[in-house]
DNA sequence: CTGGTAAATAGGAATATTACTATTTAAAAC
DNA sequence: GTTTTAAATAGTAATATTCCTATTTACCAG
């Protein structure tokens, strides 16, 4: 597909993630991977988890304290809201207004590419 | 005010950043910093972008090469949209739904703390 | 003005992330 | 199956960003 090519370090990291359950860092991945790779690169990860972002099978989600990866279950179109405190990621299938955001770009002359969105709130643990 | 103390380098932080006319990437302040403070760390320069951010007095702007800061001069509530190719930057005074955000996150039981939302694009030059 | 105190700093170390390059490899063409 | 080639990798180096701690300092109260 498109040229890309499917190697056992990415096929590896889409196991990982499936099989982890839950969100991981970039460092976590690479730890698991070497298990099955040892000489796996941590650059390697890196440069995995953006392609596998920009073509939409992983998400990126930068918290404060960093970012955390995840596999893509939900195809649909949403977001993320996170508490501040714990950290806690909620995923929500809201967008707030996707019809606009071309009208917008275009506006100043640009073809729209993608956008970015997310909330940053405190749980109701944290409160 | 709240706590904060009015540091050397926190103010000329600002006032480079307000010389500059221009966004400024954290090495490039600190460079500019030191000819005034030999001795400002760079834990100094990323600490009060933070906080300075924090209260508003300055954007934090993440393109795909990296962050960068501006003085905020227009202090009304806008966002940005950059040239995936290019990197310009265009402040547009849009936020897509301001007021349904505390709805969101009401729904999972957050009290909303802030936002952030992005557009990239491709500028006409770029196309 | 002087002392007390929380906030901020410098400096060094630890992480996180990206860049570079020679080599390897998946996949397409033959 | 073999050749070809662009894509991907490992390894290393460079940057970017954050953390830690002892010391300094802005600012408040007396």
């Amino acid at each position: 597909m498109k040229g890309y090519k499917i190697t056992p370090q990415r096929q590896k990291i889409v196991e990982i993630l499936g099989r982890a359950g839950c969100r991981l860092t970039a460092r976590e991945i690479h730890q698991r991977l070497r298990k099955e790779l040892p000489a796996v690169s941590i650059d390697t990860v890196y440069r995995n988890l953006h392609l596998l972002s920009a073509v939409g099978l992983t998400h990126h989600i930068q918290l404060a304290s960093g970012a955390v990866y995840e596999l893509t279950t939900d195809l649909s179109h949403h977001h993320h809201l996170y508490c501040v405190d714990c950290e806690k990621v909620v995923c929500i299938k809201y967008c707030p207004d996707l019809q606009g955001y071309s009208e917008q770009a275009g506006r100043y002359g640009f073809e729209l590419v993608g956008h970015t969105f997310a909330l940053q709130g405190r749980c109701s643990d944290c409160r």
